[in-house]
DNA sequence: CGATTTGGTTGCATCACGCAACCAAAATGC
DNA sequence: GCATTTTGGTTGCGTGATGCAACCAAATCG
């Protein structure tokens, strides 16, 4: 059997996992951020295989997080671009990198800085924080049923939510 | 092509990735921060293999994310519990909800929400801010070099970079 | 026009993952 | 205290996912 996918889950997290869970996506999201754009752009700096590489974008731009425009002159030349809902992955990307410099590499070996463009600042760590701008922690949260639960949820309380709502799919592709 | 190239074995999502980035980790690691504890709480609401959670377990136990407890009064039963390092990840899991709430289920089709326990207010979206508490978006951010960064650019010749740019994905286990 | 770059596709080998069967120790029932 | 169930796995096997290398056509460059 090939990979579980959530298609049907109940769950935003597995949800984007779902988009984004492959492997190689998000390090092809982050690379579009530094601005890459071509196929080749991202072949070489990933070192990824190029069938993966055109499945990964295939994938990307099918989800409408890269848009494919053609910048040939007098053919096919592609460029990959972030949309608007690509460029939204920034909060996830910052919280992966600032978790990784902390836990990973360590207070002051960072190996790359963010900095406000126009104040030259670092970026402070980005943090959940309620409506007064008080940081949260996981003690500090309580999950509420939203309106789009009652979907796939016949057997479960919000507790075990995930109960039997694993639906599995047929790969595709 | 002028500019600098951060090479991702020296980028801190990379790094998170190399830790998180198997399928099911976050899956894992989210069902902790919902309350499970015990190996048969995470196989039965997630539905992963049996033989697939033992790993991931195993992995997420030696990166001091779970922490792996006794809890039998005479021999052995196991409850997994996040560490500090394990709470951490809350902005990555909430972001990644959050993008998935957004854009997989779109706006009011969220199943679940989280709300400030004290206040019952939902919580706000989480965003990449400055030190004035300014929202930032990608155009106004800029990377620079970190105090860690010339560590492993020394092997950064074209050449190799398939082999030096990525950590090939090695078996654990 | 020929050479090189771009943007892939295809075949093959390997590996990660799902599934089911099996197992030992701990808890539970009686 | 003995049998049964639950817990927390391990092992073997099959299949889809992924990496690697070779190949290719169209576009661009010299």
């Amino acid at each position: 059997m090939g990979r579980v996918r959530f298609d049907e889950a109940n769950c935003g997290i597995a949800r984007s996992l779902d988009v984004l869970g492959d492997w190689w996506t998000l390090l092809i999201v982050r690379d579009a951020f530094l601005g890459a754009t071509r196929f080749s752009d991202f072949q070489q700096h990933l070192g990824i295989a190029r069938n993966i590489l055109t499945q990964r974008l295939r994938n990307l731009v099918e989800h409408g997080i890269l848009e494919r425009v053609n910048v040939g002159q007098a053919g096919e030349r592609y460029e990959y671009k972030l949309s608007v809902k690509g460029e939204s992955l920034l909060p996830v990307l910052t919280t992966l990198r600032e978790w990784g410099d902390e836990w990973v590499f360590g207070e002051g070996q960072e190996p790359l800085l963010m900095c406000d463009r126009e104040t030259g600042e670092r970026v402070p760590k980005t943090v959940v924080r309620n409506t007064s701008g008080k940081q949260l922690q996981r003690r500090d949260l309580k999950p509420k049923l939203g309106p789009g639960f009652e979907r796939a949820n016949k057997d479960s309380s919000p507790g075990d939510s995930a109960g039997s709502s694993t639906e599995r799919r047929s790969k595709k592709a």
